[in-house]
This record gives C-alpha cells, sequence and structure tokens, in this order.
DNA sequence: CGTAAAATTGATATTTCTCAATGAGAGTGG
DNA sequence: CCACTCTCATTGAGAAATATCAATTTTACG
C-alpha cells in the first residue's frame, strides 16, 4: 500500500548462483542461455508493505520472486478486498493479455525480486520455445490452483477454509525448505481473512477453536500442527 | 454425469469454414498449417448432459469447443460441486501438468467438440511457437477470469454475484453473437448457484427479488435486461 | 515505557441456508 | 389430446453460519 521506495542492487548477483534457479521460468534455461538471461533481469528490493505493482498500471516488468511472501489482491470500488494469492520464491508475476496487471501486490515482510522489463523479456522469448512452455507451465499450475480456491471460497464453511489454508501453506512452505511441523504465517489475520472469503474476526475465531480442540498451537507468527488427522479431517479433503 | 455415448463425425468438415476459426487456438495457425491440423482434430457431439471428461481421469484428449455450452465443475468428496467456469464456443480444454484433468465437464444441452489425441497433438505443438504461444494467451485469459471468479465467490453479497453472473454472461454471449438485451440462460438454477457460491433457492429468490424491481424479466430459457443500469448497480461493479 | 496496530473475545444482527411445500413446464403413454 | 409424472423452479418459515459492532487484550515498535 505504501509507495514504493526501492533498492536496486546491481552487482554481485548471478543467476547461476540463484535460489530459485531450479524452480523458476529460469529452470527451463541451459547454461549459455542463463549467461545472456543475467542482463536482463535486476535485483530489486522491497520492505515490507510496500507494493510492488497495482492493479490497473500498465505492465512494463513481469518479476520473479526470489525471497519473501507478497499478497496479490484485488479490490472492489467500496475497499472489499480479496487476496487472490499469495507469491513465494520462484512464482512469476505480470502475465497478462491487457497490457495492464489485473491484481495488485504487496510485500509482506522484506521481499527480492529479479524484474524484466518487458520488452527485451518479450524479445529473449521470442525465440526461445522452452522458456515460453516453462511460463505457460507456470500459468497452467495456477490456473489449477485458482480453480481449487474457487472450490474453497464457493463451497467451504469457515473450519474448512481455515484448516485447508494452513495444510495448503504448510504444503508450499515444504516445498520450499525444510519439512516442519509449525507452520510460519508471515501474513496477518486480516490477510488470511482476505484470502478465504471471511472476516478476521471469524479467522481469529476458528484459529482459537482450533486450539481448543488441540489441534494446533499458536505460537509467535505462525502455528504449530499437533494432530494433523485432525486438521485434515476438518478440511474435508 | 450420464456415461458418454459419444456420435463421431468424420467427413465434410474443414476448419478453414470452422465457425471458431478466428477465435480459438487454430487462430495463430496460417492455411498451410491449418490443413495439417485439420488431420488432427475430430468432431465429435455430445448430448445434453452427458459427460465429456471427469477430473482425475488420465488426459487422452484435447477440446476446442465449437458449438453449446459445457459446465466445468469439481465436486468435494460428500458431494458438493462448484462450477469453475462454463465452457463456450472457442474455449479450449485439457491442458494440465498432473496428466489427468483437474475438473470435470458436461455438455449442458448438445455440444460439438473438436477433439484432439494428446500425443499427436503436443507433437504439433512442438515445434510451432505460435501455436505453444496462443494456448498460452487463453491460459492467462483464463486465469485473469478465475481471479475475477475469486472475487465474486469471497467479497460479493448474493445481488451482487447474481447481478454480476447476468452482466458476465451477456457479455460473454455478446463476443459470440449478435447483441441483445435477452439473455439465454441454458443453465439450470442449480448450475448457477454452483457457479456463484450459493444455494438454488438463494439464486431464485435473487430472480425474483430482481424481477419486482423491475430490472430483470424472467422468461423462457433465460432473462431480459429491462433496467441494464440498476442491474450494473448492483453488481457493484 | 508508551503508544499504535493487530488479535482476540463477546453480544447481537444479518445473510444465507435448510427443510418443506407448492407450482409450472416438458415429455410420455393411454 | 389429455392425464400423469418427473424434473425444475419458486416460495415460505425457521435455523444456522458468519458478519458486524464494540470492548479488551496482546504484541510490536519507536
Amino acid at each position: 500500500m505504501k509507495p514504493s521506495v526501492v533498492t536496486i542492487e546491481s552487482t554481485g548477483h548471478f543467476c547461476s548462483d540463484c535460489a530459485v534457479r531450479g524452480s523458476a521460468v529460469c529452470a527451463s534455461l541451459d547454461a549459455a542461455e542463463l549467461r545472456q538471461f543475467e542482463h536482463l533481469g535486476r535485483r530489486v528490493h522491497f520492505a515490507s508493505g510496500e507494493t510492488v505493482f497495482s492493479e490497473e498500471d500498465i505492465t512494463t516488468s513481469f518479476y520473479n520472486v526470489l525471497e519473501g511472501v507478497m499478497r496479490l489482491y484485488k479490490l472492489l470500488p467500496d475497499g472489499r478486498r480479496q487476496i487472490v494469492g499469495f507469491a513465494l520464491p520462484g512464482d512469476f508475476l505480470g502475465m497478462n493479455l491487457s497490457g495492464r496487471h489485473n491484481f495488485s501486490a504487496d510485500a509482506i515482510g522484506a521481499v527480492t525480486v529479479c524484474q524484466f522489463a518487458k520488452g527485451p523479456f518479450g524479445r529473449f522469448i521470442e525465440d526461445r520455445p522452452q522458456l515460453l512452455r516453462r511460463i505457460n507451465e507456470l500459468a497452467i499450475r495456477e490456473l489449477s490452483q485458482a480453480r481449487d480456491h474457487m472450490v474453497l471460497l464457493g463451497r467451504r464453511s469457515a473450519d474448512e477454509k481455515v484448516a485447508s489454508f494452513l495444510l495448503g501453506w504448510r504444503e508450499r512452505l515444504f516445498m520450499l525448505n525444510a519439512p516442519s511441523d509449525t507452520v510460519s504465517l508471515p501474513m496477518s489475520r486480516q490477510d488470511i481473512a482476505d484470502y478465504l472469503g471471511l472476516t478476521i474476526e471469524t479467522v481469529s475465531r476458528t484459529f482459537t477453536k482450533l486450539e481448543r480442540h488441540g489441534a494446533i498451537e499458536i505460537i509467535q507468527g505462525g502455528v504449530s500442527l499437533l494432530d494433523q488427522a485432525r486438521v485434515e479431517a476438518l478440511a474435508a479433503a
């Protein structure tokens, strides 16, 4: 939400030792291509709460998340907000047909992205179908996730929403880092509410309920899954 | 839902005079390519209510909708259903990463599709990046629609859902056919409810309410938009 | 340490769902 | 052609889930 005052780092970074090398768009490039690709992107840091881009802004860049978590959201004219997803390292943002972003993106905590100017990136893709194929894969994966989320939003109860969210988020963190029974939740309760189509009060009460039932323990900056089977049962698939 | 007993038509059809030639995946192909492409697809008809493919089925084909309307949906284990979209002529179905369909698709009324076996189609794409680019465009467009729908499901009231649905559906029909103030609704109230994350009763009541307020008239197989401004106001963006 | 923001908790309101009954239209067989 | 039946849609009454409003409590931060 804040105006974006960014720090650009221009030295000492190479794609070859990038943390997301294996999972991001660039996974499709060979060593030679990677060296060319290196010149296209620049690392940019965003502080907690900064807006990386806003809905309806003209798209000038694409972004590859390197570190941190972002909330991706849309606002209704009266201010109601729906978070359409959280972006984690390896996620690729900015693809659209209209030339304008179709959602906004803020940093949740410190974020580093690899930013590509639209023009050069588009030209680079031009004769590299395997990169296009990779982008397509990412889009198809997101589409599948989006459909899953529609089911959650349209057809699940508050308890199920919260339980599925915790399991899904744990799964995403698991894909990135080490396995852990403590699930770190860098986003606020309001963010969770806006992601699940609930109010902050309902989310808070549901967390408390899960804790009272011994399914989770609410800890600093996250939760601990005490009884995973129970949470899975609540998530109802 | 019914078992699929289909009719395959093998003669007398050419891509060049296909109704969706300009809007579908094949829009990206030139005349020469189109002649080769022609051999890959076969027209298949489905009767009302037939299932074209089911979630979790291994993907053996891709589908290009030529005529009719399909409902695309996901089911929870206990039978709750979320319709994740309606497919219309020009829509391309079957892309996924897992090798399995991630939703089910039924015909609503008679449907004709152009069906492509996965293998040959994949090979055809291989060295035709512009076709891949076209598929990517369609995926990105769907992703954008999916996000819009998340906002509707998570943050809009029943009235807003129904009003936006009517406007959105009218818009989609408008893109295909002639403009019209009467919006044809081939899907059932239950389908609409499962698309909007409501119950059939709430949808029915909301239609009645809109009619009482003079915004629409409920007619055979659809509605007539009497007061578009009012419906737009209700849709709240 | 003091202040502001975030989270929790409680009481009540509202929306939407559920359950139940009725009504309307389409197709079928007598 | 009409009665019958089946499905789909509508309507009503009451229940349940979640939102709203308000008050604390807790945490984060300068």
